[in-house]
DNA sequence: AAAAAACTTGACCGTATGGTCAGATATGTA
DNA sequence: TACATATCTGACCATACGGTCAAGTTTTTT
């Protein structure tokens, strides 16, 4: 009886399943998409058979909805992070390198990420258009306020945003064509993208 | 006899009825990828039988390689516009500009683009690393000159084609995210997109 | 006009895949 | 230990999908 639990007692067991089970998915998904994707993949990689998979989730669907539930959470925590009180130029740095970090670290949830957004983010339009335009909205007004107060140049805050995304996910979500383009004797192009983008965004927002 | 044509000559009906294939190829293609695309939904937007479909083209994979590869073409073509004569900031921004409009005008085969890049470039990896690589490369030594003659700054040619592509494609790929992150009522981001990536390039790499 | 070639399609086949189910096995509990 | 509950699986089903084929229709060629 774990199938479209109610309650809110996990068991050891359900647990230790559930977190291998979303592990081998994000493996799959970030790989082959949602379609490309079958659950005999996902067992495989998990070591459960089939069925069981469905003992713990409804189906296919109820898999994915799960696991990019879990990757928007790390996903936005470093927006949440920018900081009124601190130096703004400085703040949008560790922002930049923050998002970059995390292409290199976690490039399936980028992919993944990509993968629901070009698919016209058919599981995460709510989340996009509640809980990402707050944050944005938010972190946005603080972009206006450093403006006006000169601290930076007048810039478009959510365009800035935009450029900060594409340019930091880039590496992660084109990574085959990044490496495909340099030499291959040349050094992993994220040592080199991260002062190349902090130069970047930090010359066009020095006042 | 069309099918895996080897000879040249194509008749009035072959190109009629392959433009139209392609055409609704892009359209599926670009919607659900190649794996979530049947060729049951491609023969319905063409208005033509499965089995006619199959008389054109020997296989599905057959379809989208011909896409890609016609996408190609159009992609580079403002890589290849770059002018070592004339003003490097214009033309960067010309560039820019360029890419911008095929976001717009072309989204379907920027996303289907970024999907073929997101799974690994499984078909147009040999061009990445042959047509796109060396193009780049040649484009590099035009900036690496104009960086030399002290015409632009001194940035690093790779990480700025990157920041570029990265930028403009965003808009295409990302359409969902961004409108849902923008107020409805703020005009089409392409119009204030354009003026925002040219300020932002053009202070980086004003000497 | 007639033959040849090109084009089109309904019906069909084999396989892959999402999902079910009855029953087996392990785990926890009184 | 015995009972209940949770976990697991082989076998199975229905559908979707890529692809084939024989037979039909249209277009081109002679």
């Amino acid at each position: 009886m774990a199938r479209s639990q109610t309650t809110k007692k996990l068991t050891r067991i359900q647990r230790q399943r559930t977190d291998i089970i979303l592990e081998a998915a994000l493996d799959v998904f970030s790989d082959f998409g949602f379609r490309g994707s079958t659950i005999d993949m996902i067992a495989k990689r998990a070591k459960l058979s089939k069925p069981n998979i469905l003992y713990y989730f409804d189906n296919k669907e109820a898999i994915h909805v799960t696991v990019l539930a879990k990757l928007l959470e790390t996903w936005l925590a470093p927006l949440h992070a920018i900081n009124e009180d601190n130096d703004p130029i400085d703040e949008i740095c560790k922002y930049i390198e923050q998002k970059l970090n995390m292409a290199r670290d976690f490039p399936r949830e980028s992919k993944l990420f990509a993968n629901e957004i070009l698919q016209g983010a058919p599981h995460v339009l709510p989340e996009l258009q509640g809980t990402l335009k707050d944050l944005v909205a938010q972190k946005v007004e603080i972009l206006e306020a450093w403006s006006k107060d000169g601290k930076i140049a007048q810039v478009d805050p959510h365009h800035l945003f935009f450029s900060i995304w594409a340019t930091t996910q880039h590496y992660a979500d084109f990574d085959i064509q990044v490496r495909s383009v340099l030499d291959n004797n040349t050094k992993d192009p994220f040592d080199t993208a991260g002062p190349f983008l902090k130069t970047m965004f930090s010359t066009m927002l020095t006042p």
